[in-house]
DNA sequence: TCAAAAGTGTTAATCCTACACCCATGC
DNA sequence: GCATGGGTGTAGGATTAACACTTTTGA
C-alpha cells in the first residue's frame, strides 16, 4: 500500500461540468453546450471546463457560468466526481460535476443564444458525449430528491409568482401531477409564502387574475437547512 | 475559456479515503488509521490510499480495505470529491471519498488490531488530519439520510438478529431513541423481516430469550432500489 | 423471589387523499 | 354569454405518537 506521494502520482487532469436547471414557467430546462473541437466535435455536452493548476474547482465552474450567462452568483452543489479510468479519450480526466438552478428570464435566454449554448427541456436532452448522460441523470435524481425534502423555487422562480407557477415547477421536477387543492393547502401550510397585494394582469388568452406570492426568506432559509417532509 | 487539454493540465494527484461504519451490537464504530509518515505523522486519519496511474479509484479503495481487513466484498458508495486547493500540504491532491458499512465480528476486530488500524465509536473519533473531519461529518450525514429512506442492516447486522438489535442500530445511526412498540410495529409492517424458529439463548446477565429474525432478501433489495418512507 | 430485558394494544390527533363546483375576467 | 383558468372545503381512511403492564428466564 502506497504511503507517500511521488511525482508520478500527479498524473490526473481535473475537469468540471455543470448541470444547470432553469425554469421558464412551463418546463424545466437544462443548459447544454456544443463541443467545438475534437474529440466529439459537434456533439452536445454539458457546459464544462478544465481546472487549471492553482485554480479552485468550484470557482472554475462559477466562472465558466459567468462567461456563458453573464450571471455571477451561482449556487452550485457538488454532484459527484466522475472518475472512471477511460471516460475521456484524452487521458485521465476526473470530472467533478455540480448542479445548480436558475430562473430563466429573457436576458439569460438571449445571451446564451449568442454564444452557442442552449436551453433544452430536461426530458428532451439529446445524447451527450463522454459520460455526460450519466452526469445528467445523476443531477436529475438529485434534483428530485432535493425537491422532496427542501424548498425549491427561490432560485427557479421569479420574485413574484402564482401558486400555479409553483405547482408547475414541482410537477416538472418530479414528473407527476398534483391535486390543485391539496398542493395549495400543503404549501400554504408550510408558511413559506407571503401573500402580496398584487394579482397577475389578465392576459389576452382569457384569464382571471391570480394571486401573487413571494417567499418568506427567513423561513425559506430555515427550511433549507433543516429540511422538511414535503414528500409527494 | 480553455477548450482542450494540455500536458500541463495533468497536474493533480488522486487519493481516496473511506469511511467505514461498523456495528458491534452496541454502538456504531468508524474505522480509523494512523499516519505513519510525514506530514501529520502519528495523527489519526481515515484509511486512505493514493490512486496510481491506470488504477480505478473505486478499485483502489476496495483493495485498501481488503489489505486492512482481509474482507473482500465491499459495498462502497461515493461520498463526494474533496478538492480544496490547499487541503494537502504535499500538493494538489483530490480526494474521492467513499463510505460503506460492515458487520463487526471478532475476525474483523482482531485483524485490525494487528495492523494498527482501529475501530472508534463514531461519536468519539479524535480530530483527524487533513480535511478528514469534514469527510467524516459528510459520511455521518449521508448515513443518516440513507437510514431514513432505505433499509439498512443487511450490511451492519449479523444474519440473525433481534428487533432490539435493529432498534439499537437505528438509534445509533440517527442519534435518538424510539418507542419500542412503535418501532416494532413499523418494522414488521414493512414485511422486510422473516421470523425464524429460533430465539437467543439466555445469557448470564439474566435475559429472557428473544425472537430472532433475518431479512427477506428479495423485499430488502426492492426497498433498497425504490426507497421507502421510513422517516422517524 | 427478584432483577433484567422481552413482548404486547389502544386511543387520540394528525395527515393524506379524493373529489366538484363557482368566480372573475377578456373576448 | 362563453371560454379560460383561478379559487375554494369536506369527509373517510391511514398513519403517527404517546402511553404501562405482563412474561420469561437465570441467578
Amino acid at each position: 500500500m502506497k504511503v507517500s506521494i511521488e511525482q508520478a502520482d500527479y498524473h490526473a487532469a481535473l475537469a468540471t461540468s455543470v448541470v444547470i436547471f432553469g425554469f421558464d414557467g412551463e418546463s424545466l430546462n437544462v443548459l447544454t453546450a456544443t463541443k467545438e473541437n475534437p474529440p466529439f466535435e459537434g456533439a452536445s455536452i454539458l457546459p464544462s471546463a478544465i481546472v487549471s493548476p492553482h485554480r479552485d474547482v468550484h470557482e472554475t465552474a462559477t466562472s465558466l457560468l459567468k462567461k456563458v450567462t453573464g450571471v455571477d452568483h451561482w449556487y452550485l452543489e457538488q454532484l459527484n466526481a466522475f472518475a472512471k479510468l477511460y471516460r475521456n479519450p484524452d487521458g485521465r480526466v476526473v470530472n467533478i460535476a455540480f448542479y445548480g438552478t436558475v430562473k430563466l428570464d429573457d436576458k439569460l435566454l438571449t445571451q446564451l443564444k449568442r454564444k452557442g449554448y442552449s436551453w433544452v427541456p430536461s426530458n428532451e436532452v439529446p445524447p451527450l458525449a463522454y459520460d455526460h448522460d450519466e452526469i445528467l441523470e445523476f443531477a436529475k435524481e438529485r434534483l428530485k430528491r432535493r425537491v422532496k425534502r427542501r424548498p425549491i423555487g427561490f432560485s427557479l422562480l421569479p420574485k413574484e409568482f402564482t401558486l400555479k407557477d409553483l405547482q408547475t415547477l414541482y410537477e416538472c421536477a418530479l414528473g407527476k401531477s398534483f391535486d390543485k387543492r391539496n398542493f395549495r393547502r400543503k404549501i400554504i401550510g408550510t408558511e413559506i409564502l407571503i401573500e402580496l397585494d398584487k394579482k397577475t394582469k389578465p392576459t389576452s388568452d382569457h384569464k382571471k387574475p391570480a394571486q401573487l406570492y413571494k417567499f418568506d426568506e427567513d423561513k425559506y432559509q430555515k427550511m433549507t437547512l433543516k429540511g422538511y417532509p414535503f414528500v409527494f
